[in-house]
DNA sequence: ATAGGCTGTCGAAGCGCTTCGACAGCATGC
DNA sequence: GCATGCTGTCGAAGCGCTTCGACAGCCTAT
């Protein structure tokens, strides 16, 4: 293991000055940069991490707290963290994973250990128990013991009072007007929202509340009807749901589905029913555009932009650790992109 | 923040004494230790990791090397990281997340720097660049210095040269043995198997062959013909291999699936065509359960054990890491589950 | 010519922890 | 009664780095 003194004794110099070198903090000649650059080549030098932990108090890492389940969205999350992971080198830091079972304690120990000098948080629930050790400035209620002191850190997902957080999220109340819009210009009056698995509900993850707000509110402003049906994923559960559906709105020509795993589900379906995609009934996907390609039917959707989430993430978060930029709330616009799968309604019979 | 001075004063002993009650590496009378305790209760004390790794030469943290791309089994990758987050915890060490994308320097830069103790790697290639600075014990050609300076290590997967290295993964080749088996079991002479995208094949990512020797070589020996296509997932890319592969062998009756996102199409497309399964034709996926179980038709399939490849590889680096077991190959034992899209091969016509 | 200001470098302190050797106190063996 | 061996605790050194203050050397302004 090489050292900073083994370096400074090869180049000629003192510790003191290898160290400057390294953070550019005073300004050293290009004769003595060049020599020790030299040497840190020649001896393959790398600085101890915990020794510049401790002496920088920084540990240039950033922990994720990714949650345990993987119900739902698996392959968003992934590319949410490596877009995390990516782009946090690019700042030079490193990401610490984290699983959500921890809960609390983790935030806890990480903040207390000095292991990460910041925190991204997935899945962040509306009532979320992370949430107090997190929030900064002035929130009434916090449970840090003086103005400064908390874990920087961003919420990937919107709780419901994000005072004193910083959340990146999609605008999902956005995206679910934007789907009952798109259905509504093209004519349909009777619009099924399929969603995801109850369990997703129950524990009040926001967005798939809010799709539903964003969805219904539009819905009234333009006189379509919603039906909203939470649903597993799979085949004999879309299946179940489907005829319910059908039971309740005969009339039903539009379909948004918010849940990878019915999606190719409902189309089968659909298809065996003989109810042609888009001629009798219109489909708009919330998913990644991934998914919305390689569907047997393009579908019209609504992008998850998961990297982009990542990536500002962890840009204002470095932002903070800079000492620029306080809280706020970043909500990405939604695009929709009409594909294959949706058209004009078909004409009342 | 809180140091374990301070805890001393408030246990009112050395902080010698704190730091054996935390490490137990020396006998502590009961009643001294209960004060410790007491006094880390009160104050929320948490060891500061960079000191912790200065002073004890480990960080406690394993390095997890996930690939960049995420062009196939997304999901599998998420349950083996999170398997091995979970386990890791388990055992006291926490997770660093690297991607592929700096390739072997971010080795380099992990052992360098001290920052993680030890290194799991998904996805390695045949001829992975990265190996070289792995490989421990006496192989020839390793780029280390010296005996036991290498980082410990394990695989995910196999490379062509296992020589000091410790592996764990699914016995690709006896998986695809298994298939065969079951298929040609069945009576089913002609068999077809649609693979992963054709770049996987190019990178030489190992399992991918493996599979396919195993494949072939039962095949031979059950006499049994197999016709190997690598696919692209998706619908269009699907429907063109599929026409292909009942153009050159025209009484295919046998599927065997190593694509998940080929999967669904599959079924979609021979359901289309008026060939029923099973009764017509078999497929066999190789792919997670919860795949299997979520398909259209509910799939005979052989399991992908993401979770206890995570697990198992968390276990072998702790061992290492305690000085226990050495470098050896875990292949775990793959199992066939029969569902319902595989049954006897129709009757020749 | 001299005071003052820069620049570039160094030495030393200290970050919070682990660990080694020392040793006080006590029980044991003869 | 004294050497012996434990047990439990302490002090101090040191891990590799950052950073502060000091200061030598030189340039400029008066």
């Amino acid at each position: 293991m090489v050292t900073l003194a083994e370096v400074a004794q090869h180049a000629g110099v003192s510790a003191s000055t290898v160290s400057y070198v390294l953070s550019g903090k005073r300004s050293i000649s290009a004769t003595t940069r060049q020599r020790v650059e030299q040497s840190i080549r020649e001896l393959g030098y790398h600085p101890n991490a915990g020794a510049r932990a401790l002496a920088g108090k920084r540990s240039n890492i950033i922990a994720l707290m990714v949650p345990l389940r993987t119900d739902m969205y698996v392959p968003v999350m992934m590319e949410i963290a490596i877009a995390v992971a990516t782009t946090a080198r690019a700042h030079g830091y490193d990401v610490l994973l984290l699983t959500g079972e921890e809960g609390p304690d983790a935030v806890r120990r990480v903040t207390g250990s000095g292991l990460a000098d910041a925190m991204i948080l997935m899945d962040v629930e509306l009532e979320d128990e992370r949430l107090p050790l997190l929030r900064g400035g002035d929130a009434p209620g916090r449970a840090t013991s003086g103005p400064g002191d908390e874990q920087p850190s961003v919420l990937i997902g919107l709780p419901a009072d994000t005072t004193g957080l910083t959340c990146v999220d999609l605008d999902w109340s956005a995206t679910g007007a934007l789907c009952v819009e798109h259905l509504a210009g093209l004519g349909h009056r009777d619009i099924a929202v399929i969603g995801e698995a109850p369990a997703v509900y129950e524990r009040h993850t926001g967005f798939a509340e809010r799709t539903l707000d964003g969805l219904r509110s539009r819905a009234r402003e333009t006189g379509v009807r919603v039906l909203h049906r939470p649903c597993e994923g799979g085949y004999d559960a879309l299946a179940l749901t489907l005829a319910r559906i059908f039971d309740e709105r005969p009339g039903t020509t539009g379909f948004v589905v918010q849940n990878e795993s019915a999606v190719e589900p409902l189309l089968a379906l659909l298809r065996q029913q003989g109810r042609a995609v888009p001629e009798d009934v219109s489909v708009v996907a919330i998913c990644p555009d991934q998914v919305a390609v390689q569907a047997s039917v393009r579908l019209t959707s609504v992008a998850i932009p998961a990297q982009e989430m990542g990536r500002r993430a962890v840009e204002h978060l470095v932002a903070k650790l800079d000492g620029r930029g306080g809280d706020e709330v970043v909500l990405l616009t939604p695009e929709l992109t009409v594909r294959a799968s949706s058209g004009p309604a078909p004409a009342a019979p």
